[in-house]
Formats: C-alpha cells, sequence, structure tokens
DNA sequence: TAGATTGTTAATCGATTAACAATC
DNA sequence: TAGATTGTTAATCGATTAACAATC
C-alpha cells in the first residue's frame, strides 16, 4: 500500500505529464525539476516532493528519466490505458464535452451520452451516440463502463445520480452546481465553476476596491 | 482594508449563497450555521469561521439574518451587480459556456464572442455576437469590458491572452490546459479539468487495486 | 431557566518551504 | 574537481478542528 498522496500533488501531476510528454516527443531522455518548476511557475523543491510519490529516483546533475517518469504518473493516475465513460445528460455542455477530444490525453474517452429527450435519444453528436436513460444499466453492465460525467440540469442532478448508481456506476464527473448525496464507495468529483468564477470575481472585487 | 480571506473560504462562498437564496425566496429570515453546515456536509465551525470574515453578526439559538448574509457575501465576491463579460474563441465549449444562463448567478454576463474564423464572424449563439478579434480592443474600451472567458485552443492561449492584455482584459477565466504568462496586475483563474480528473481517475485506480 | 447557537482562543493537522547533505 | 541537482530532515505557514465561554 502507497502513503497516500496529497490532493494538492495529485491535482499538480497532469502539468507535469503535460511537459514530460513534450519532452518524450523531442527525445529528451531526462529532464530536471528545476526545469519542470520554472515552466509551470513552482517551487524546485515542491516539484521534487510531488515526483518523490512516483517512486521515481532522480539523478544528480541530469534530472529524472522522461520515460520512466512519465509511466509512473500514468499508472499512479490511472491513464496508462484509456477507460470508456459515459455521459448523462447532453445539453449544450455535454456535447460540448463530448466533441472534445482532449480528454483522451487525460484517459477518458466518452464513448456514448444518455438523456431522457425523443428528440436526442438516437441522434449522434461528434460520433457518439444518445440512448435512452432506461438503457443506462444494460449499457453500463455489458461495456463494463464504471465512469460517468454528469452534465444535466441541477434540479435533476441527485435524480439522476441516483440511477447512475443503482446502474452500477462508481465514478462521476459532476459538471452540475448541486452537491450530490452518494454512498462511501462512490466516487465524485465536481467541477465547481461557481467556486472557481468566486476566486476570479473576489479579487477583481478586491483590486477595484483598492484603486478607489 | 479586510484581513486576507482564505481561498478555500472564497470557494465556499458561492455554497453558501445559493442555500441563502432558496432560504430568501421561501421568506426565510434567519437561517443557522448547523443547517447550512448539515446541507453541505460541512462541519458547523467551518461555516461559522467561513461566515465570521462577512462581518454579519449572528445571533444565538436564531442564526445569521438571509437577507444581511447574501448582501454581505455578495459584495465580497462583487456579484451585487451583474458584469459583462466577454469570450474568446467560439468553438463548441465557447458556444455551450455562451448559452448557459446560469452565470447570471454568479454575476456574470456574456455579452459577446471573438473568434479568428471568418465562418463564425457575424454570426449569433444564444443571442450572443461572435465579433473579429481586431474589433476586441475597441469594444472592451467602448464597453468598459474587463473580464474575458478563454475558450480557444491550447495551442493558441497564449498568443490570445497577449491580445487580450493589450485590449485592456485584467481578469481572465482560463479554460484552456495552457498555462499562461501574464503581469501581475492581470488576474487568471484556471478551471483546471486536467487536475480535476485527475483525482477522480487517482482515487478510482487506487480503489481498483485495493480489489485485487 | 434550559439549551441551541454563536464567536473566540487554542490545538491540531497537513502542505509548503527551507536548509543542507549526498551524489554524479 | 566543481557545481548542478536530487533527496532527506526540520521549520514554517496556513487551514481546519476542538474546546468552551458568551448570548439570547
Amino acid at each position: 500500500m502507497q502513503p497516500r498522496i496529497p490532493v494538492p500533488t495529485i491535482r499538480r501531476l497532469p502539468g507535469y505529464l503535460r511537459l514530460l510528454r513534450e519532452a518524450a516527443a523531442s527525445r529528451m531522455d531526462f529532464i530536471s525539476g528545476t526545469y519542470l518548476a520554472n515552466e509551470l511557475n513552482l517551487e524546485p523543491i515542491q516539484v521534487r516532493k510531488d515526483l518523490a510519490i512516483t517512486g521515481v529516483a532522480g539523478k544528480p546533475r541530469t534530472g529524472f528519466a522522461v520515460r520512466e517518469l512519465i509511466n509512473a504518473i500514468e499508472s499512479l493516475l490511472g491513464w496508462s490505458n484509456t477507460h470508456d465513460a459515459f455521459l448523462a445528460g447532453v445539453g449544450s455542455l455535454g456535447i460540448a464535452l463530448m466533441g472534445y477530444g482532449g480528454f483522451r490525453e487525460y484517459g477518458l474517452e466518452i464513448v456514448a451520452g444518455f438523456d431522457i429527450d425523443k428528440n436526442k435519444i438516437g441522434k449522434t453528436f461528434h460520433g457518439k451516440k444518445v440512448f435512452a436513460m432506461e438503457k443506462l444499466a444494460d449499457l453500463v453492465q455489458r461495456l463494463g463502463i464504471c465512469t460517468c460525467i454528469l452534465t444535466v440540469p441541477a434540479s435533476a442532478a441527485q435524480a439522476v445520480t441516483d440511477r447512475l448508481i443503482a446502474a452500477g456506476i462508481i465514478g462521476i464527473w459532476n459538471f452540475t452546481p448541486a452537491k450530490l448525496q452518494t454512498p462511501d464507495n462512490v466516487i465524485v468529483e465536481k467541477v465547481d465553476l461557481a467556486a472557481s468564477l468566486a476566486v476570479l470575481s473576489s479579487k477583481l472585487q478586491a483590486r477595484q476596491a483598492k484603486l478607489i
């Protein structure tokens, strides 16, 4: 069992991974923590601490083996091979996410959408088909899916979540403003746009106040 | 000058605000920190500490005056009246955000989009017109806009950011994976989807590993 | 009055940062 | 060898949590 990894460290790993992949693409074999820190505006010591949790040992004066570090981070995050995911709620945000190919770099591939709207069911967006919510449990089973992106209206979020869990989904990426009630064995990660906007606007607000 | 507010506190304020607005809508005059804590799965002491920074005093046994607390949080966040914002990069995510009316509750209203694609310029999405990037500086001036949502491809993010800043934008809500280089007086808040997905997938990964 | 809730002060916890030895 | 970089141990910092008095 690994010593548990701090969430702030987990959140910085994709940044390192992006630079490491760029380095690999330009055939660099080694990369230093100092370089990573510069690129990401972090302290070198923080980068070293973060990388230490991967278990990869660096070479003094040389840095870290790029390929080895990529593998270690990918396996830590579970990004070594792509995982298929469903998406519930094919509204404008849902369609946008279905069209965003970039998640593949993060080990995620949206394979189908689900909705209750008869006008959407059967249609295809960005090459991905939309099914009725009733089909969910069966398809989760058949395709062995365990992750679902939630982009339904806030008012429907809890009800749909209950259905996802009943169907066997254990990982939910929640794009709604709703605080979901779920059992302990289900993992929910919320993309909290309101929180993010609050940070931006409060800083702008503080700045304006200072100028007056 | 206020004692500076911890970012984690700022991030929780919108959650309180949502519940307070619901309470106001159902004509409740007072609300207790205990209730807020229950609804949001937080510790009561944390809610009290957070609310303390608003400067609003609660009444023992009664709680906090709903209307007073709403006003205090809104003014802290700069959400008292809606601020107009531009959006740069009218791709699928950009269009989705232009169609999302929910930002109005967070004091943000997208008033126009900008793009370099001739096929998009002049068009209207969700009632919002798309302009050529060349028009940006002039419109920022004329409409007194200071915030821009950034939804361009990662490869264009830095170049577009430079243009935004040159045009007078001082607040950037960055939806791209790029780490932006900006002067100190510009405020950037990043919606880091990769970081969020890393947290979800690493937890799922750890869970699978434990089961084996 | 009794008791729920607020608010303050102190303790704890965890992440970041500093200092410095080890290494190639 | 000299010096850049890693890695470990300790110090600092800031947020969360605990304890408890104050209040209505």
